[in-house]
DNA sequence: TTGCAACGGGAACGGAACCGGAACGCCGAT
DNA sequence: ATCGGCGTTCCGGTTCCGTTCCCGTTGCAA
């Protein structure tokens, strides 16, 4: 029984390498070059995994997610142009479960269907919200509680937390939050990172001196105590 | 033991430029010219990275792209003259791992690099978690568990168990330890190695008077309890 | 048994990694 | 046009880790 991937994009040409790609990986691919075939493929075909390009003529990304998540728990990754933060937030609160900015290379967006296939079967309940103690995470909202209570991120310190979140117990380092925060294309400085986490602390901590939730292991990153 | 990436760009000067840059990350780098001269030097020396202009004089990019992937999965990274959404295509469906537009600056072709060879590296170590006994090394989280309860180890111990646990049984003397950790121009004391094995023993050791797990071989060196 | 080399343990120093405060500039909202 | 929020940079303080040194102890060989 082989894993059945819907790709939404509208350029030709990306589209057929993204088939070629993963059928590369022994996975079927469905095509879909606007948002009303994607969505009525999906009716039509049973689907594991759906892979939604934002730009698209008529109903745009965004929609075709929110409408897929309403009928489905399957998997969606959302395809940025740039890494735009707004846009990775807004994706999120479509409901999108996993994002990647263009230009990505084939081997990552594998790696990341492989990781949310693996994730799906393991907790076949995938609750959509996460939660890490008195620590709750509601991506479709854009909220985070604490202990009930909503607490208030920016977009770079909720991008920050649900990055640390996809992987709990992971270690981050630097290097790779900026790479999938800001992009490749960015050179600043590391302790650009610091900044965001230390304000991260101050709202979703209880004590911000003794974290619990977000931890830094010194000399290789930050993570997501679990 | 150092990257080694293999520069393919016929313009003489932009590959010396290239050159340069790579080298001031601390890279050794080959160059070849045309598309002949790059397989024949991929097949002699050993590869990390591979570079590759599209517009080659000869076989071009893509082909030489082709050929290496057919025999390798070492990370490819195509340059394109424009960024010609074709081209792009075209490298990724040639096995292409990431792709750059010129003119790019050198840091962005650095942090590419590194980007794919962090990937590279993780991939192969995904050996999931190793277990001695009671104790339970985790890589991707930095953590070394014994029974069940998380031990923090700085970077250094946590490579030193590392190290041991590649060859479990294996007496490793502290020149290779040295080595393997501190790199070849190392010439400190070897006592060095002591130190950390002491403290690494005083955290994953029940009792550390009497470690169980990581053993001296007196004369010879240290090794991992099987 | 004696002497020597190897090893373990305590301690201290210097430096790197990290945290916290603060200020600046940009951009959107009012 | 103004204001405020947010992202970013900079700097000083602090904690933690790597390294070195010294001395006591252990094990081996003569």
């Amino acid at each position: 029984m082989s894993t059945r991937i819907l790709a939404v994009e509208d350029d030709e040409r990306i589209r057929t390498a993204v088939k070629l790609a993963l059928e590369d990986e022994g996975w079927v691919v469905a095509e879909a070059a606007t948002g009303e075939d994607a969505l009525a493929s999906f009716q039509r075909e049973p689907t594991d995994v759906v892979l939604i390009d934002i730009m698209l003529p008529g109903i745009d990304g965004f929609e075709v997610c929110r409408s897929i998540r309403h009928i489905s728990d399957v998997p969606i990754v959302m395809v940025t142009a740039r890494s735009d933060t707004h846009d990775v937030v807004a994706g999120l609160e479509a409901g999108a479960d996993d994002y990647l900015t263009k230009p990505f290379a084939p081997k990552e967006l594998s790696a990341r269907i492989r990781a949310l296939l693996r994730r799906a079967r393991t907790s076949e309940v995938s609750s959509p919200h996460l939660r890490f103690g008195d620590l709750e995470i509601v991506p479709e909202e854009g909220v985070v509680r604490r202990s009930g209570r909503d607490v208030h991120l920016t977009k770079t310190e909720f991008r920050v937390l649900v990055e640390l979140a996809q992987s709990p117990g992971r270690v981050f380092s630097r290097e790779v939050l900026l790479e999938r925060i800001w992009g490749y294309g960015y050179f600043g400085d590391g302790r650009l990172v610091d900044v965001h986490v230390r304000r991260l602390r101050t709202k979703v901590e209880a004590d911000p001196a003794n974290p619990r939730h977000v931890v830094t292991v010194r000399g290789l990153g930050y993570k997501l105590q679990v």
